[in-house]
RNA sequence: CGGGGUGUAGCGCAGUCUGGUAGCGCGCAUCGUUCGGGACGAUGAGGCCGGAGGUUCAAAUCCUCUCACCCCGACCA
């Protein structure tokens, strides 16, 4: 009534696009803040998202000729120090075990007893870890190439935190992968970027730009960083995946050699590739609407909600039965559906699927059992989409649906972006841009980044290069403010 | 680590200046009427007022110390 909103969520995305954010996440059940700064609590509905892109592209992952490993939470101090150019990268955000027993003061307060001899790191990254194995584990070319990957968490100090998309301690698959040859090490960093583009365009609707980072955002001790990077409805970047050719680097500075064919001795060229639950953050931010979250439907933990209308003077059974046999054939029919009978009342339910951002909304009344018939509406265009069929003709016709959802969304997510990009040809043009507050990319030739005054125009507007795009063979650079 | 702010019911807050034994909204529970795009009424449960010490007949309120968290800046997927 009167003091109802008009959106689901408030504020709206024009209002304040952070708050926003995080009230998506909140009306969605994804996620929460926990008692340990910086770290989230993911919920069962945001973890059995989490739970399906790690099976989709796992199954990539394997299909690459990828082998899963694990390895330590905790990382040997020593070994942190044995890349120079790590130290730099991660150093200042590391947290470290320096102790392993409690014991209780006079008062009762428990307090760190047993110092170590040498402390651990928490893994910001296992590349030195791995690393190590890898020195044992390769002793030959025929040892090559060693391809390993793990999903596991990793912490990274950060000052400040926003769920999925930054958090101190977070999910994600770390690749690492070793060569005979420098050729095969940069083919190979340019294919799992290609992994994380199919995986995020096919399966998350998720559009990216692939291309090649400049040298200043480059990782440290990379030759080439490769990423994908995503444009929010606020017209910032995400960098969604990178895939790092490390060439020799990394293996000379931790000793990962082999004997060549010819006999000699040589370094490995090695790559390393990873993708996190800030994806999440990015179908959030790209996909979501003022009435929450929309779940792209080949990953959403529910595809189909089927909601029974029941009043109280009816009988229950005929429905029951109904909504069962058709849940049991879409489950037959390998879709993910989810009857939702649970003790609320219906037009709360109705608001919770449109929250959660289920792809399909299912209503059945007695109206749909009499004539054997169902009505559905989808999530992305709303209630105008309330469309009534047969139970067969649903059944015939809810993947072809559930493909259409995928295709609108990806389609709006590009038309979103090619609204938000301009070209410049000059520092003046990309300036000129951000003046006037325009939101979104910019495309400019990479000679502006020699331009003077270019540092100054970057900090001004706290701009970033995301990346040189492959499609433009280097010669033009995406400029942005980013996550 | 600098600058600012907040701790009172599950959540969001008022009360603090001007001490007098704790309140509002949402949520939750029960009952009734409701239920196809956010319902309403009635009743009810729930609080060592962040912690410690002090002043006072009396402290959420005043004083001192402490802890935690949030926001803004320097780093990052």
């Amino acid at each position: 009534m009167g003091k109802q909103a008009k959106t689901a969520i408030t504020p709206t995305r024009e209002e304040n696009f952070p708050e926003w954010y995080q009230q998506v996440i909140k009306a969605a059940e994804m996620a929460e803040n926990s008692p340990v700064r910086g770290c989230m609590i993911i919920k069962p509905y945001g973890y059995a998202l989490w739970e399906n892109m790690q099976n989709t592209f796992d199954g990539m992952i394997k299909d690459a000729g990828v082998d899963n490993v694990y390895f330590p939470l905790l990382i040997p101090l020593e070994f942190m120090s044995r890349e120079a150019k790590h130290v730099e990268g991660f150093a200042k955000e590391c947290a470290v075990v320096t102790h392993h027993r409690l014991e209780a003061d006079e008062d009762g307060n428990l307090i760190p007893a047993g110092k170590l001899e040498e402390p651990y790191i928490i893994r910001p990254t296992s590349e030195t870890i791995i690393g190590d194995a890898m020195v044992r584990w390769i002793q030959s070319y025929r040892d090559l190439p060693l391809k390993l990957n793990q999903w596991c968490n990793v912490m990274r100090w950060e000052m400040r935190t926003r769920l999925f998309l930054r958090t101190s301690e977070f999910l994600w698959q770390e690749g690492h992968n070793a060569f005979e040859t420098a050729k095969e090490a940069n083919d190979d960093a340019l294919k799992m970027l290609e992994a994380y583009r199919a995986f995020s365009e096919d399966h998350l609707a998720l559009p990216v730009i692939t291309g090649e980072k400049t040298e200043e955002e480059r990782f440290p001790g990379a030759d080439n960083t490769y990423t994908i990077e995503a444009m929010m409805q606020d017209g910032k970047a995400l960098q969604a995946g990178t895939s790092h050719n490390l060439g020799q680097n990394f293996a000379k500075s931790i000793g990962i050699k082999f004997q060549s064919r010819s006999g000699d001795e040589e370094f490995a060229h090695t790559t390393s590739w990873g993708i996190s639950t800030r994806m999440i953050g990015g179908m959030i931010m790209t996909h979501a609407d003022d009435d929450g979250m929309i779940m792209p439907p080949r990953v959403a933990p529910h595809q189909v909600v089927i909601i029974p209308i029941l009043r109280e003077d009816q009988d229950a059974s005929a429905l029951n039965n109904y909504v069962d046999d058709l849940k049991a054939r879409l489950k037959a029919a390998n879709i993910r559906v989810r009857v939702d009978d649970r003790d609320m009342r219906t037009p709360d339910k109705m608001w919770d699927s449109i929250k959660k951002g289920i792809p399909v909304r299912v209503e059945i009344g007695m109206r749909e059992v009499e004539e054997g018939v169902l009505t559905y509406i989808r999530r992305d265009l709303g209630k105008d989409s309330k469309r009534t069929c047969t139970i067969a003709e649903f059944l015939e016709t809810i993947q072809a649906i559930l493909d259409e959802f995928h295709d609108a969304l990806f389609a709006r997510a590009v038309a979103f972006r090619e609204e938000h990009t301009s070209e410049a040809s000059d520092l003046a043009g990309l300036k000129a841009f951000f003046e006037k507050d325009n939101i979104g990319f910019v495309r400019v030739p990479v000679s502006v980044m020699q331009e003077d005054g270019y540092e100054d125009v970057m900090k001004e507007y706290s701009l970033t290069t995301r990346c040189m795009p492959f499609a433009d063979n280097g010669k033009i650079v995406i400029i942005g403010k980013a996550y």
